[in-house]
DNA sequence: GTACAAATGAAAGTTGTTTTTGTTTATACG
DNA sequence: CGTATAAACAAAAACAACTTTCATTTGTAC
């Protein structure tokens, strides 16, 4: 993610343009895998000069809510966060051993969620969909979980 | 979940037949909502007498690690527990609002996976997927999440 | 440039969960 | 039944991932 291309999604979210939030969406446009917010942290510090951790939880949350970022569960209970060019709706599938994150095109709920609607009379509001495994060269490396 | 068959599975798992332990799996088993750790806490206590929070998380743990409960996702970094008395592979509707769960038979993922194998080379080995929204009950109250 | 709301850092606080350690209890076996 | 043994448990403290607070700095609009 360009300079440019950051300060226009952030402006459009009507955030303030500012060094921090611009090395944070870089340093996760830069990665094809997911990062925990202390990860991010190592990796702004140094071209920033400084920059508090909470700072940069707050940054990610912001970019969260506004889907700009996908959070990725794990069973550790921390958050870990992928940030996709992708902005249709879709979902991910995982690399539990090198966290690397694919694109799967396909929602396929739709139709879950009509039926769920015509059978509990409900509401759907969101839904989680993440897949897990291994990519395919950690695959073949027959790597175990890190 | 009645006693013998809380034993049952107990003894399926190879742990030993506890009070502690039944008593946990008798909690989940009577309500048709998700519980935190500590929920489950406060309603075993008086049934038990007394009985340490980290047991409740060691019993929780070991009943989500053998499938018997399922964990369920909220965006507050707690931990929920249910547990489905339907054992074959399916997912959740989950109510923002009441807690309550309901089960959606189809898990509709085969195709996906296959689609991820073969596009991609990996190997899938899990999956998450939880829908989330309003019951029928609480949609017609127009209630908000909690 | 100036005003002002928004963003940030540093330190302290919160809280859900886990570890540790010594004691108790379920279960198998004689 | 009694006993041995490993597993389960309580209590307390520890842990770690975040969050809050509040004083200071910095974008941004005019
Ligand atoms: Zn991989
Ligand atoms: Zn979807
Ligand atoms: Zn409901
Ligand atoms: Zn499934």
């Amino acid at each position: 993610m360009e300079h440019e291309q950051g300060a226009v999604v952030l402006r459009s979210l009507r955030l303030k343009v500012t060094p921090r939030r611009l090395a944070v969406m870089n340093c996760l446009g830069e990665e094809r895998a997911y990062l925990s917010a202390e990860e991010v942290w190592h990796r702004v510090r140094p071209r920033l000069g400084s920059i508090g951790l909470p700072t940069v939880y707050r940054i990610l949350d912001e970019l969260a809510g506004a889907h700009i970022v996908t959070r990725i569960f794990r069973s550790d209970r921390k958050q870990y966060y992928f940030l996709c060019p992708n902005q249709e709706h879709h979902h991910h599938f995982v690399c539990d051993s090198c966290r690397h994150v694919e694109d799967m095109d396909l929602c396929g709920l739709d139709g879950m969620t009509r039926e769920i609607v015509r059978r509990s009379g409900g509401r759907v509001l969101s839904h989680i969909l993440q897949v897990n495994g291994l990519c395919a060269e950690c695959s073949k490396q027959n790597r175990e979980m890190p």
